[in-house]
DNA sequence: CAATGCCA
DNA sequence: TGGCATTGG
């Protein structure tokens, strides 16, 4: 999701591939959820079930999407959010637990008429299920791309390990990065062709903002979290922002209001995030064991990972994943 | 310029 | 989704 009007502020521009170079910090539920609704689900959706009914598409997702780093010697990071649904794979008890616990938070907040936290929760259903989340894992982990456990909000702790210089990109569709102070973003990183590059310090330097400046632009027109004031889209934002400085000032000269506006604020400038993560770049896939994991495990049928997984091998052969720093 | 609805 | 035309302020 995301905001659409922050196309419109941005400086985005499309790069060829081969100009992308060192380590993309993917939003993994992003990344993922592209291929679960989209390219493969419905061409042939009885290849990504299970005679039990579970939904593998994932998996074939994964083994299709990884190539596109691979082969331009792009080093993918998966950052997969935290929160509610961080299950452990044994603890059906306190899975259990933190479901109701969920529900019950959503109940309280829709009785409180509390539209951030509904708007936060609600985004936590669309959420990948455990099995999803399990086995995306497990094959992420076979094939030794790095994960990386967000406290909350996986595009959040994308943006802050970039900004600490731990890796060059986000990778994610989403605009908000942006308001997460991601200095670059990658776009377009599962389809077919060029990826799109969204530049920060541009788009700052562009409308002479700050990023403070920025967020608060981006509330007055909507945020998932906030519904925006009637009548301002992008360039009023902009206009308002830069005549009243900051998003108070400009509600009072306008005499409107933006709901839970402070706390909408304090989400995107401080993010939930931590420094408590690593990961070595340098990968090494098992790709027997990754095959047998897709096709004996979960009953893939061969032929939907074949050519993915010979692209994957083509790039390890000729290019060695070993080589990246 | 913003919002809406339709279409590729 | 994203692009485009329309309408309404």
């Amino acid at each position: 999701m995301g905001n659409a009007a922050l196309r419109e502020i941005a400086v985005i521009e499309e790069i060829p591939f081969d100009e992308v170079e060192g380590v993309v910090a993917v939003d993994a539920h992003n990344w993922l959820y592209r291929y679960l609704t989209t390219t493969v689900k419905w061409t042939n959706s009885a290849a990504y079930t299970t005679p039990d009914g579970i939904e593998v598409a994932n998996l074939v997702g994964i083994v299709q999407g990884l190539p596109k780093f691979f082969e331009h010697d792009v080093t993918p990071v998966m950052v997969f959010d935290g929160g509610p649904s961080e299950l452990k794979a044994d603890e059906i008890e306190s899975r259990r637990e933190q479901r109701e616990t969920y529900e019950q938070q959503l109940e309280v907040a829709r009785e409180e008429g509390d539209e951030v936290a509904i708007a936060q929760l609600e985004s936590r259903t669309q959420r990948l299920t455990p099995t999803i989340q399990e086995t995306s894992r497990e094959l992420l982990g076979l094939l030794d791309v790095p994960i990386i456990e967000a406290p909350a909000e996986g595009e959040a702790q994308a943006a802050h390990i970039v900004r600490r210089g731990d890796a060059d990109y986000v990778g994610t569709e989403d605009y908000d990065a942006l308001l997460f102070g991601a200095p670059l973003t990658l776009r377009q990183l599962t389809s077919k062709g060029n990826p799109e590059l969204m530049d920060l310090a541009a788009t700052l330097e562009r409308h002479d903002l700050t990023l403070e400046q920025l967020v608060d632009a981006a509330i007055l027109i909507g945020t998932d979290f906030n519904e925006g004031v009637s009548g301002i889209g992008p360039k009023t934002a902009i206009a308002e922002i830069t005549e009243h400085g900051d998003l108070w000032s400009v509600l009072e000269a306008r005499g409107d209001s933006v709901e839970y506006g402070d706390r909408v604020r304090q989400l995107f400038r401080q993010p939930n995030v931590t420094d408590d993560y690593a990961f070595d770049p340098t990968l090494e896939p098992d790709l027997e064991a990754a095959r047998a994991y897709v096709t004996d495990e979960w009953d893939v049928d061969a032929e939907e990972v074949e050519r993915g997984f010979e692209r994957i091998e083509e790039s390890v052969t000729q290019t060695g994943l070993d080589r990246w720093t």
